[in-house]
DNA sequence: TTTATTAATCGTAATATTGCAATATTACAA
DNA sequence: TTGTAATATTGCAATATTACGATTAATAAA
């Protein structure tokens, strides 16, 4: 088959691997990083900061941007992206209540 | 080419990819939130719970098991899995790290 | 020993991802 | 309008992932 069988899922489920799935490559960890770390947005200078073709960095915005994990604006002929606050927040919410889940409990095996 | 090329990032962003990459599949989040929920292990109740086919889970078990999501004992014919605290913690630490980040800061653009 | 039971592994088809060269688009300046 | 800088899109080869049937390995029960 081949193709991942979203239909057996819950919304949040799908909606929380695929915003993982953004996230889950060491080129994007990059960039985002890159973003927090130079406040708000820089444009091209990712292309510059990273060791990858500009296609390359471009096709990865991209990836980030469709599943709102950072904002772009135009400013000329350049793009200022940053990072999205609220769906960075959501994820941290998420692996923070998975942590407190378990907290709680101890472990009958392992 | 197709492959990552991991060579050109940093041991951090490389190790934290590969373990999001793992959680990043519906099915996998789903055995893990169920790991959770069910306190300690169980071990083919995850086949029974999940829609999907035995070797199926298996293989998503070994890739949780891999990054050191999850961790396995053997008990008669059946193994006991349940959740490593560690990775999930480190990981929630690293989103929390990113989220305390760009809260001190005022986006320039977006 | 035979027979279930449980879970891992192998093999493979279908599909997705990665990275980039080539090309296109967009916005502005001269 | 022509040129140029900044990004995006297209097309494609290489590789990775997903899912599962068939099989195997390991243990337990009969």
């Amino acid at each position: 088959m081949g193709a991942t069988k979203t239909d057996l899922f819950t919304q949040e489920q799908n909606d929380i691997s695929l915003v993982l799935k953004a996230i889950a490559h060491p080129a994007r960890i990059a960039i985002l990083e890159y973003l927090i770390k130079v406040d708000a947005c820089v444009c091209g200078d990712i292309v510059n900061e990273l060791p990858l073709a500009q296609p390359t960095i471009s096709q990865h915005l991209k990836e980030l941007k469709t599943v709102g994990l950072i904002k772009g604006s135009i400013e000329g002929t350049s793009i200022c992206y940053c990072v999205n606050k609220e769906t960075l927040a959501r994820i941290q919410q998420y692996f923070l209540a998975l942590s407190a889940q378990i907290e709680n409990k101890s472990n009958k095996c392992c």
